[in-house]
DNA sequence: TTCCTTAATGCGATATACTGCGAAATTGTA
DNA sequence: TACAATTTCGCAGTATATCGCATTAAGGAA
């Protein structure tokens, strides 16, 4: 079995039961306990579960959705995410900095890897991210955007979302979307969100697109920003050579995020 | 059983009936004294419950009234909560409503009960209310205000808050708080949500108070509103009669949910 | 194919966390 | 004050977590 596989078995069987032990999930998937203990980490860091003493409890209570289709989601790409998310939060977050993270799950991966950060301010558009800044920064400060809901993504949409960034400025911003190429940039599924993804770019110092590497070459409906407009963008490793390239004389600074890298 | 899930256990039962001793909830829940011990001390760090000799007591939406013994008073009335918002939904939302709704749990029961309506348009500024509206009400029209994250209560409260109802009104707006007597009218312990509280009051074209009869003369920091500024009180029917006829002779609408009526 | 690199897995030693018991100190109450 | 109950504390036993390291499996290149 895959270990992806694994892993989106693993969470689907917690959806249903809710918790279980790792010594039990062990038998259930033919894999000894460190294996289990190593994909509720990743499961973890997704925020689709919590781990306790013993076992883990899946997150339904708080903001998993209704759609089985973003459960999946959450945890496609879960290394490479992770690995972008180490990396972005090690190298472009600093102490006391103020920042936007717009709503993709991979602008989330980096949540839990900015614990160690002191006096961070952060605002957000997504109830997800925002659960998950609750959860793993209880102690920095957190803001929303607020905004219609919109209910694919879970994201706050629309004018007053947007408004938001009128008054709230950043040194920093972290947007992701569906696709990336060199001829039409940044792009996203929804227009709404890529509304607000437009505002937060603007009122930010600085922008740092990540995106994992599957999603390079692939283009959508929205563009959210040009190629030219694009100072910073991570990756993880898996890139393909050609991109990596065709990216870096291009002008844009690539980033590449090792995949396993020590914590 | 998870040591995490039996804290939750042990949370969610305190929730239920407001406070219990320790000796009781080891046996409810098979564990030694010692461990429930334990459990508490846990979550009266998390601030969730307040430890007393000899039990707990739910912290719920509302602050420690100085009472000589707390452990006989229950803080938290879930099944008048529930009798309240029943009847709130029931008498005071129609279908096509455009509405607010505050940060406490009591206006929270309201929204199980909207389910029948059609075409809702709601408005909050707590995360759990929003998150609970998504639940129920996947097809209705959901706005956050957006604002600084308060990690007390999970609501989001400060100037961006209070400006959202600048430019959004609505026929009626659903607040709670902590206490209510006739001489300081509703009240309110946290400063930063009660600011959010009277902008959302200003906002809406009528208000409707819900309080669960426990807090029927208890007063405390903060004014939200004046008696004279009250339309309507909903209450449940554990209200004392002294206390009914006083608010009546004021000239409130008061109104009485029936604790056991069918669904 | 064969070799090489890298990811994934499992094992064992050590560290840490959880739990329950009992003695002593403290608190609440008559 | 005296009594009963509760709390605190140290302790030990057990279970679980973490870490380094060896082994296995998988994917590429010559």
């Amino acid at each position: 079995m895959l270990p992806e596989l694994r892993r989106r078995a693993i969470l689907s069987h917690l959806a249903q039961v809710g918790s279980d032990t790792i010594i039990q999930m062990g038998k259930r998937f033919h894999v000894s306990t460190m294996t289990v203990r190593r994909d509720l980490k990743i499961l973890e860091e997704a925020g689709s579960v919590t781990m306790s003493h013993g076992g883990a409890i899946f997150n339904g209570d708080s903001f998993q959705l209704n759609e089985t289709h973003q459960l999946e989601r959450a945890i496609i790409r879960a290394a490479e995410k992770r690995a972008i998310g180490r990396y972005a939060a090690a190298n472009f977050v600093d102490d006391d900095d103020v920042m936007f993270l717009d709503s993709g799950t991979t602008v989330r991966a980096i949540v839990p890897f900015l614990r160690g950060k002191r006096n961070l301010t952060i605002a957000s558009n997504s109830m997800r991210t925002i659960d998950a800044l609750f959860r793993y920064l209880p102690d920095s400060t957190i803001l929303c955007t607020g905004g219609l809901l919109s209910s694919t993504a879970q994201t706050f949409v629309g004018p007053v979302a947007e408004r938001f960034f009128e008054d709230f400025f950043a040194r920093k911003a972290f947007v992701s979307g569906v696709g990336f190429t060199l001829s039409a940039g940044l792009a996203d599924s929804q227009m709404l969100d890529t509304a607000v993804k437009k505002s937060m770019i603007r009122s930010a110092e600085a922008t740092v697109v990540v995106i994992d590497s599957s999603k390079i070459g692939y283009s959508a409906m929205a563009q959210v920003m040009g190629t030219q407009e694009i100072g910073t963008l991570v990756t993880d490793e898996s890139i393909a050579d050609a991109d990596r390239r065709a990216i870096l004389d291009s002008g844009i600074d690539l980033q590449v995020a090792p995949i396993n890298a020590p914590e």
